[in-house]
RNA sequence: GGGCGGUUAGCUCAGCUGGUCAGAGCGCCUGCCUUACAAGCAGGAGGUCGCAGGUUCGAGCCCUGCACUGCCCA
């Protein structure tokens, strides 16, 4: 190749695949060039765009937490996205994927916090804001790592939209969001039940809590009745320190033990305290003794039961789970040494019944594992019920797809048993409530602009709640706040609603059935584009929901810290580079299976990115061979390889017809290039609808069948002829095929390794310009299916066949491997035109000397047979004899089992009646071959002797 | 307790509306440093599709039960 200067310029590439020499360098050109910003389209740009039958394809990075590091799930999930994100834009969409992070109240606190008691002080010293302004500073400084690797990686993300959910056009939807709620009567405030953590002192949410099951204690606990009679209630509890705060003790109605009871006054043990028997249905006479101890501050359905029955409640806890002056002596102690203290207590008392082994679910904080407390409280809540309706409506009504479609079983359920929402979180970093409590008349006024009066009294005595919002109250809205919304934004006209999510299932409710709720509710009086009411269909947040599995280690465990089994992608990228690695998650992909993360796999795809290296290094080395034979002026004219795409345009990715094309088209010149467009399309054909349907496992297989088998494998080997060969016009066939086949499927491959294709792609046009400035920005390859070749792939197989039985026979003679033999070929039909044809690509592929063409079935060693042609390979050496009896031993009972199988069916008359006639056919077709082929092998077995 | 998955080659997994469907990669065995690639090439071996019934002309595939296993929810 000769640059600008007229300079001979050879693509030098080293020997061996070195990513990492190359992927800095690229993940920074993509992000300096700007490639995948998008701008927001004019109408007029947007009509044209669909006039040409694309669409807008707009996606959302679900938001790391700020404080957080790329572990494996992130990157199974980015490879997804940009896989999908890549090919269509790639197809000719407007694709926007849009990156941000998550401001994460609980974790960016405490990991703030954790700072601050480095430096000996806390939270309570620095006060509020000042506090809140460290955490600022630390996510100046700190917050942007996990983008950082996201960029290393090559997420084609637009930077410039970039979001973070503290932002102030964020902040401003949520406030908007809040208050709408609050307005429409959808929020609530209210001293109830919630999932308290005594480490973080904060109220979480049902979905915050995980539960364990772990090897408890069931104790007895006897309650003398307070009438002097002697006689006990016993009850059973796990979790007898609560003992303190009970204000009943509960029996079901019908309950014949303790029907004499009813209404009777207890007396509570340490407490001393008088306590009423009540009954109610919700008592399980068969556990335990029948007998539950209320308590309606510590325990969900104790509360529920407590309100029931007008009881009142008793709070013997404080926010750190320490006993409060109500548990009376016990006052100051944790729960854990109350409960002890109690047990023992009752025990030299005699009130303590049996204790039996229990098993029980324990609920834990989801962030830091301490074990939760139900704690009764004052707290936001979303009526949520109304906001589910219409999200289960928009599912229902096929306006949101999830794949795999059994989420969406999953998603009704959790729907259906919807609980309200506790919105408000006891911390300091995060969106504060818009709500200002009144010093004058005590009532709240919640409002969007920091009010200055009490809209109840008018007082100016008001102070701001102190709690902030759950953080995903904000992550749910990205799907509109990313546009502007409250706002009406031409953004939010383009873009809403996305087109997918991509997202693990952990965070099904978390997230996603959040997004979809706040969505549908907040959309649906906004006006369309052209000023149409808005459907229901449109106020989706995405349209589809592609749910990825978990990845795991080898040893299919979950990864875990506390395991140590934690594998780094930015450490396991260093090693086999970015490429490999998303291969290795693409194929793995399959939907609804976890991915064990295996290295070997992934040792074996970096394989395959040094096999396309070297493949390229093969086809420059060619082309400047050619290109200084030719003088860069092969008889057509001067060679600008663009020029090589432009005759070929059919390979460009434009559905086209190739008989239109003569130039390299299917339905002309040697089989071999005819056959590798074919393949190329039918790969092409595949990959899409694999896409098409998140099948990222079957593209990639598909892509590494043709890249490794079709293409290097055979298209390469037999090109060589040609490219060795004195005849130039032949050559020039061969490199025109070849450099266009070979640049349409690094564009094929260029959505799931972009750093190997963008290299070598920009090291195909070196010295020139290229068509674009990044591969990225090419035309995917596209075609119908009715473009294949269906006579070459036939022609091909047979020709693969008749190779690969040659070969076969000279191992079974032990023929060395350098050694030319001569080879005999008997044929007929196709297969006899199709060998005869073809001798010198047989020959080369397969070491022969020569090729003789027979009509005489070969007898002697050195045969393989196919029904449609035997091979005998001619070699003075001596068969292994054993070996090749055991060999045809095994090969004739195979055919046996076949054919009898075959013949059994064939013999149905049902069978015969009532299957397909192409599958009748198919079994004639297959038994008959099966027959031939076994007399065949008969005849080679005595032969032998 | 309720719900949803999974069980196919040594390992990790595909396998479409039941038939031509028993597959891939890795690993393993044998032989080759053949000038793109030893991160490679060529040729092989390897599975009663968890178990038991049933439906069907025909079952990895559909039904029932069982076993083991994973996850979600309470």
């Amino acid at each position: 190749m000769k640059d600008a200067g007229g300079r001979e310029r050879r693509r030098e590439l080293p020997k061996a695949y070195d990513p990492t020499a190359i992927e800095d360098r690229w993940a920074e050109y993509w992000v300096r060039e700007r490639l995948f910003e998008v701008k927001t389209p004019e109408p007029s740009e947007l009509a044209k765009l669909r006039a040409e039958g694309h669409n807008v394809f707009a996606i959302l990075l679900p938001p790391p937490n700020v404080t957080g590091r790329l572990h494996m799930g992130h990157m199974l999930n980015q490879t997804e996205m940009d896989i999908l994100t890549r090919w269509r834009r790639m197809r000719g969409d407007l694709a926007l994927w849009l990156p941000g992070t998550d401001h994460a109240g609980i974790a960016t606190q405490m990991m703030v916090e954790k700072k601050l008691a480095t430096e000996g002080t806390s939270r309570q010293q620095l006060g509020r804001e000042t506090f809140v302004e460290r955490v600022w500073e630390w996510k100046r400084h700190y917050g942007g790592a996990i983008l950082d690797q996201m960029k290393r990686l090559g997420a084609s993300v637009d930077w410039s939209r970039e979001y973070f959910t503290m932002d102030e056009n964020l902040s401003i939807a949520v406030r908007e969001a809040f208050v709408r709620l609050h307005e429409q009567g959808l929020i609530y405030r209210g001293m109830y039940i919630v999932n308290w953590c005594p480490r973080c002192q904060t109220a979480i949410s049902d979905l915050e809590v995980t539960h364990e099951e772990q090897q408890g204690k069931l104790w007895e606990i006897r309650y003398p009745v307070a009438d002097g009679s002697g006689e006990f209630i016993t009850v059973a509890t796990t979790r007898p320190e609560t003992m303190l705060g009970d204000v009943a003790v509960a029996v079901h109605p019908d309950d014949e033990r303790y029907r004499h009871l009813h209404g009777k006054l207890l007396h509570l043990p340490l407490m001393g305290r008088e306590i009423p028997v009540i009954t109610d249905e919700w008592v399980t006479a068969e556990f335990g003794t029948g007998a539950v101890k209320v308590t309606p501050a510590h325990d969900p359905n104790d509360f529920e039961l407590g309100q029931r029955h007008g009881l009142s409640s008793i709070s013997v806890m404080d926010e750190t789970a320490h006993m409060t002056a109500e548990a009376g002596s016990y006052a100051g102690l944790d729960r854990y040494e109350a409960r002890r203290r109690v047990l023992e207590d009752l025990q030299a008392q005699g009130l303590l019944g049996g204790a039996r082994d229990h098993v029980n679910a324990i609920g834990k904080c989801d962030r830091c594992k301490t074990v939760v407390e139900p704690r009764l409280s004052t707290q936001w809540f979303v009526k949520i019920q109304p906001l589910a309706d219409r999200a289960i409506a928009a599912a229902e009504q096929g306006y949101i797809r999830f794949t795999p479609e059994q989420y969406a079983k999953t998603y009704y359920e959790w729907m259906r048993n919807i609980h309200d929402w506790c919105i408000s979180r006891q911390l300091w970093w995060g969106h504060r409530i818009p709500a200002w409590h009144c010093g004058t008349c005590q009532q709240i006024t919640v409002a969007r602009e920091t009010p200055t009066q009490c809209a109840h009294c008018g007082s100016a005595a008001l102070k701001q709640e102190t709690d902030v919002l759950d953080t995903w109250f904000s992550s749910g809205l990205l799907p509109v706040s990313v546009f502007g919304w409250p706002r009406r934004t031409r953004d939010f006209d383009v873009f809403y609603p996305t087109q997918l999510l991509v997202t693990g299932f952990d965070i099904l409710f978390f997230w996603v059935a959040r997004m979809i709720m706040l969505g549908c509710w907040f959309t649906k009086d906004l006006r369309m584009p052209d000023g149409s009411e808005r459907d229901l269909k449109d106020t989706v947040p995405f349209r589809e929901v592609y749910i990825h599995a978990l990845v795991r280690d080898a040893e299919r465990q979950k990864m875990s810290k506390t395991k140590g089994n934690v594998i780094d992608p930015i450490e396991i990228v260093k090693r086999y580079g970015t490429d490999a690695v998303r291969f290795t998650l693409a194929s793995m992909a399959s939907p609804g299976t976890d991915i064990a993360f295996s290295e070997g796999r992934t040792e074996g795809y970096r394989a395959f990115a040094n096999k396309i290296w070297n493949a390229a290094r093969f086809i420059f080395m060619n082309v400047d061979k050619w290109l200084a034979e030719t003088g860069g002026h092969p008889g057509s004219g001067s060679l600008d390889l663009r020029d090589v795409n432009r005759r070929n345009a059919v390979f460009l990715g434009y559905p086209a017809n190739p008989a239109a094309d003569a130039h390299g088209s299917a339905n002309a010149g040697p089989l071999e290039h005819r056959w590798i467009v074919s393949r190329l399309y039918g790969t092409a054909a595949g990959v899409n609808s694999a896409l098409q349907n998140y099948r990222f496992d079957e593209a990639a297989g598909l892509l590494y069948q043709f890249f490794w088998g079709d293409f290097c494998d055979w298209y390469l080997e037999i090109v060589k002829l040609s490219l060795d060969s004195g005849d130039p016009a032949k050559k020039t066939m061969a490199m025109l095929v070849l450099l266009a086949v070979f640049e349409s499927a690094l564009r094929m491959l260029s959505p799931f390794m972009p750093f190997l294709t963008e290299e070598l792609w920009q090291a195909y046009y070196q010295g020139r310009p290229a068509p674009a400035r990044s591969i990225a920005l090419m035309p995917y390859p596209y075609t119908e299916d009715q473009v294949r070749d269906q006579e070459a792939e036939t022609q091909m197989e047979i020709l693969q066949s008749a190779i690969t039985s040659a070969r076969a026979a000279r191992k079974d003679l032990g023929v060395e491997e350098k050694a030319s033999v001569p080879l005999r070929v008997r044929a007929h039909g196709e297969a006899r035109s199709v060998i005869s044809e073809n001798q010198p690509i047989i020959a080369r592929l397969a070491r022969l000397s020569r090729i003789d063409v027979i009509d005489q079935a070969p007898t002697g060693s050195g045969i393989r047979s196919t029904p449609q042609f035997d091979v005998q390979v001619i070699y003075e050496k001596k068969i292994d004899v054993v070996a090749e009896r055991e060999r045809l031993g095994k090969e004739i009972a195979k055919l046996e089992k076949v054919i009898a199988s075959a013949e059994r069916q064939l013999q149905n008359s049902a069978f015969l009646a009532k299957a397909p006639a192409a599958v009748v056919d198919g079994l004639r077709r297959q038994e008959a071959d099966a027959r031939l082929l076994l007399d065949k092998t008969r005849k080679g077995l005595e032969e032998l002797g």
